[in-house]
DNA sequence: AACTTTCATGAAAGCGCATTCATGGGTCTT
DNA sequence: AAGACCCATGAATGCGCTTTCATGAAAGTT
């Protein structure tokens, strides 16, 4: 029904094994020959079995020409793993995606899952957690590229940003500008060790400045509603804070909708600052200041690095993959 | 290295071919030989490889266990993915995204790239726009759901609603509260066909009450800024309208900021409909109506429907797949 | 008791392609 | 001009698995 390989090959007349050459550019193949063979995959409009060549180049090169992605939701990490797909695509690579959905058993199913369609390499935002499964990754020598944060001792490579940095720079910044007690409103789910490696950042500035830290954490999804009332619980401490990380845009964004609410003035009683840099942060009534992760910048210095090591090329030269501190109106 | 399926057979005492029925569970295995079989899959740690079996079932099944899919953005459509992504999980079979960026071109290519997978079924957002490739789809025999919208002809299966019917709802709506001059506030990127025909239904509407039709369309993405300029080109028409339907929420959300800056009072001197029901959506200062697409249940629906057809079963009794219409404070 | 049927199992045949090895014509060298 | 070398090509092998086909033992039938 569909064409192979083979059938290109009898009607240009050669063997299979030169269509294969031909086809994957490998090889040298007479200009003849090949013109013939163009023509004969244009006739029969071939596509090579993508299965079937995984599977023999299995022995050679060990590995199908796909790229296993773990992210721990889609939705938050849309723009990094669009930027991963484009770039990846572009090599000739197909990306194969699951969502963890924040649960380390899951993400070990789906390591396991991924595993089995023998990826030319595993992309994972975060760490990876079961150390079972590390074991197994290590010694398949598959290479494994750990994005997003910075870590410790990478399973191999580990393109990122240190989001504790992010929370020593928003809390450096508040009390530069006057801030005496720091507030945090981190809704997040559990197993986000990024916002609260963020947290973590802001905390640590706080004690060397030996400012005290007012805290809303919340185990639940990141909502603007989330943000509304941990606003309102902040607010209604005895000690309410005059500044705010949130732990994203849209917590950031309840908040300063509960500010309104309040008839607080932002930036003069509170400071506000979110995360992610989302569409409407630079549009709200007051600007909200926040943070831009390079999401996309890290998926391309991902899918640059993976792809010149595929090819067996040198890495490119790093690219700068680091976080940017948006000072807008709510400080 | 790995163990392979004749590395667990050996250790069973068994052949290869009992090991694959055992695990493949399509035929009987004596409880004995199948414990030991099991055994012998713990002890070695194995996993199938899924590019051989996708290889070796391209006989029988024709198709290897992953589905594709294809969307025109992710971030627009990480829902309707995550929810295809976990309900095909569940039945076994993995997920091959690719994101067309609105470009019909593209889209062309992705779907031969996917092709050359074969995947058990495609999954399209969307009407497919090239019809040669369309003609490879349907000789194939390859199951194809087209989701999101409800389309004239499919080329197989259709999940959908009517984004048409969406913008006469709104229409209606808006005429019934009394509205006289209806605006649209469109910012969509080009191919992006919902949006239009959204707009579409509005306009029928319009016509139908013999109301006039202040219209802002742009080529661009829809974003708050956007939605702002939006808002601010509509209302300085000499025939300003006096309620909106934006393109999606982050425009409406934009177009919400200016009336605020502009002191317009909502729903009084205009009202304000959005589309998508984003998280912020039921939080702003005043809450913004809009209208949630079911996307997760469309997901799941297709799912389901692919799930049954691989396994030879009835699909599932159909599930609602409307949209629901949410007027909140802007009208 | 002889025969058929059932059933768990093994052997063998590929799935479509990439790769290795062999080959023969051409080119280069001295 | 003859040996050494190069290079485009074909034949053959096998990647790891599923499936068909064959087989022999157990069970059922008359």
């Amino acid at each position: 029904m569909k064409a192979r390989m083979i059938d290109v090959a009898r009607m240009a007349g050669v063997s299979a094994s030169t269509v294969s050459r031909r086809l994957s550019g490998s090889h040298v193949v007479s200009d003849d020959v090949g013109a013939r063979i163009d023509a004969a995959v244009r006739a029969l409009d071939y596509a090579p079995n993508a299965v079937a060549s995984g599977l023999a180049g299995s022995r050679a090169r060990g590995r199908s020409r796909t790229v296993a992605v773990i992210v721990p939701a889609l939705a938050a990490f849309a723009a990094m793993t669009d930027e991963l797909m484009v770039q990846l695509e572009s090599g000739g690579y197909q990306v194969m995606i699951a969502a963890t959905h924040y649960d380390a058993e899951r993400e070990e199913a789906l390591v396991r899952a991924l595993l089995s369609w023998s990826p030319a390499a595993l992309v994972m935002v975060g760490r990876y957690h079961s150390r079972a499964a590390l074991q197994a990754l290590l010694a398949d020598g598959l290479p494994v590229v750990e994005v997003g944060e910075l870590i410790d001792r990478p399973i191999d490579a580990n393109i990122g940003f240190s989001h504790r940095a992010v929370g020593r720079t928003v809390a450096r910044h508040f009390l530069a500008a006057g801030a005496r007690r720091l507030g945090l409103a981190v809704v997040a789910l559990p197993g986000d060790r990024r916002a609260a490696d963020r947290a973590l950042g802001l905390r640590e500035i706080a004690a060397e400045a030996d400012v005290p830290v007012i805290e809303h954490m919340r185990s639940e999804r990141a909502t603007t509603r989330a943000g509304a009332a941990a606003l309102a619980d902040l607010m209604d401490r005895a000690e309410a804070p005059d500044a705010i990380l949130c732990s994203n845009d849209l917590v950031a964004l309840g908040a300063l909708f509960e500010a309104g609410r309040r008839g607080l003035d932002l930036p003069r009683d509170l400071r506000l600052c979110g995360y992610g840099d989302f569409d409407f942060a630079a549009e709200t009534p007051v600007p909200l200041s926040s943070v831009r992760p390079p999401d996309r910048e890290i998926a391309r210095e991902a899918a640059a690095l993976l792809l010149a090591r595929f090819a067996g090329r040198a890495p490119p030269p790093p690219a700068d993959t680091d976080f940017t501190h948006l000072v807008r109106g709510t400080g």
